[in-house]
DNA sequence: CGGCGGCTTGATTCGAGTCAAGAACCGTGG
DNA sequence: CCACGGTTCTTGACTCGAATCAAGCCGCCG
């Protein structure tokens, strides 16, 4: 299906600001539900009128989803359009020989799943994206949206910027993977998490993977993630009952996590997480000070 | 002293391709070897026509050096240029309260310094990039840069490239930190560096780190580093006298880290680094065949 | 109700960190 | 030219966090 079929509604919601969020509730799945993440992300990417939105969302075909499991992007092929996560849970990740998977990180509803192969074609195949829960998925044909950046420079310029902040997660992970101990490794992947879900409306404090997708993550093992979980349930910062990974405690975890979510930039809540003053020990060189948040 | 003062050696050498390579290397130093990484990079992330090139180099004003240990990107602050190794090592760091010091990447002549800071300038604050060995550098205002991009769209792209080319240096790494032990992790970090040396023009098998900062980039201690370093000697693979870490086995290291280039994007001198196809075990699924190099 | 994917547990091993000390090297200044 | 002080590198002894191996369990879906 083919969104043009929805242009109606869609240049409806994409003026969500101007109407109240009341009657955007009323909007259709298909169409509210569906673009809204996308719309916040490229809006938060510096992407301001209404016209350039409303030119790229008319660009996207809505895709057959996949379910939990299937891979979205095959590794080792490119193909002729970008591909975009419009609802659920999918992460890059790539297999070395010895069969091990590495998660490179987690996507969530707005992401684009495959700018790499867009401005890199030939390079790095064999990463690939898989479905972590079922999954909706939108198209973006590549000279489509060559053109969409050619007349909107701007758009560019948020694309550009969607692949800085994604290199700006990864360089987070790697702090982490490299130097914290499986406790706090763990606990900043899940703030991770957290504030990335928020940042496109998902505030439910339950994050819908497995063990193993966090072992994968993190770089541990899944026994030793396990033992690391208990600990954070044994603190009351994950519940306790159940096995659905549920954050019950957001300030202590941030606080083990010595989390700032400043490296997100999201400009709308960045509130809830960013580190207390006395955790932070900044040089007295830069003589900057901290937003001291309660 | 800015560039223009040497505009006439500029619109020569950026021709480059057009003169005999015995004729460049008559060119002073200060012409041709500061900016030919430059020129090399941008060429291979797709800036293809003269009057670009020419139009960027004419906007870099060369700034004072660092010398070794000095900081070129402090932490905590963005200026209103873009910073531009030169000549010189140097690496984006960070480091967590904890005191330690995780470096993120390596810099090469010709790379930006701090791409990051011109798009995303509010974010990820706490990176910084510091000179391994004495530096030339190179700014360009940041305003320049728009305009440049906004007057050559095909410069914004090779620059938003080369953000992906580093981000896909980072998962590499990710993947390396995460997974694989101190002797593959350290062999394929070398290999990384030679590599990227060699795509700008760097031959020597000679790698101008200490075992810090290796130990700092790995994620390892230093006293760990210098034991697999020892192991590293006793294979063959790095020279035995003398405290500098040189190669002699390159075929072989690339072999114990089953290194493949291909993520570096360097389509000059790809052929020395894949590995075998012994080595690689693809899944039957995709069917893509691997070049075999010798 | 049976099987399979995900979770839990315990026992054991091992890679890498830490601590501590000494040696080799380098630039600097007398 | 050499003596000095600070890095950088090396080595050994010890510790500890996390991997591995091996079961067993729980709960869901067909």
């Amino acid at each position: 299906m083919h969104v043009s079929t929805m242009r109606d509604t869609l240049t409806l919601f994409v003026r969500w600001d101007y109407l109240g969020t009341y009657m955007i509730s009323l909007l259709n799945r298909s169409g509210r539900q569906l673009f809204d993440p996308l719309i916040q992300k490229l809006r938060s990417l510096g992407v301001d009128s209404d016209t350039e939105l409303d030119a790229v969302l008319n660009r996207i075909k809505v895709r057959a989803g996949t379910r939990r499991g299937e891979d979205i992007i095959a590794p080792g092929r490119s193909a002729r359009h970008s591909t975009l996560l419009l609802e659920g849970v999918a992460c890059l990740y790539e297999r070395p020989p010895d069969g091990n998977r590495q998660i490179y990180a987690f996507q969530y509803s707005g992401d684009f799943c495959d700018l790499h192969q867009h401005v890199l074609p030939e390079t790095n195949n064999e990463v690939a994206v898989t479905a972590l829960t079922d999954c909706s998925l939108g198209i973006i044909e590549h000279k489509d949206l060559e053109q969409l950046i050619a007349q909107y420079p701007s758009l560019g310029l948020a694309l550009w910027r969607a692949s800085m902040l994604e290199a700006s997660i990864f360089r987070k992970r790697l702090l982490n993977v490299g130097r914290q101990p499986a406790l706090q490794r763990v606990a900043h992947l899940l703030c991770e998490q957290l504030a990335r879900r928020e940042a496109v409306g998902i505030n439910s404090a339950t994050i819908p993977l497995t063990q193993m997708d966090l072992a994968d993550a993190a770089g541990l093992s899944i026994v030793h993630i396990n033992r690391t979980f208990q600990e954070l349930r044994r603190l009351n910062i994950l519940s306790k009952g159940g096995r659905t990974i549920k954050v019950v405690d957001r300030e202590r975890l941030v606080d083990l996590a010595n989390f700032d979510g400043n490296y997100l930039n999201m400009p709308q809540l960045l509130s809830h997480w960013q580190v207390k003053i006395e955790h932070k020990r900044r040089s007295q060189a830069t003589g900057l000070s901290w937003v001291v948040t309660g």
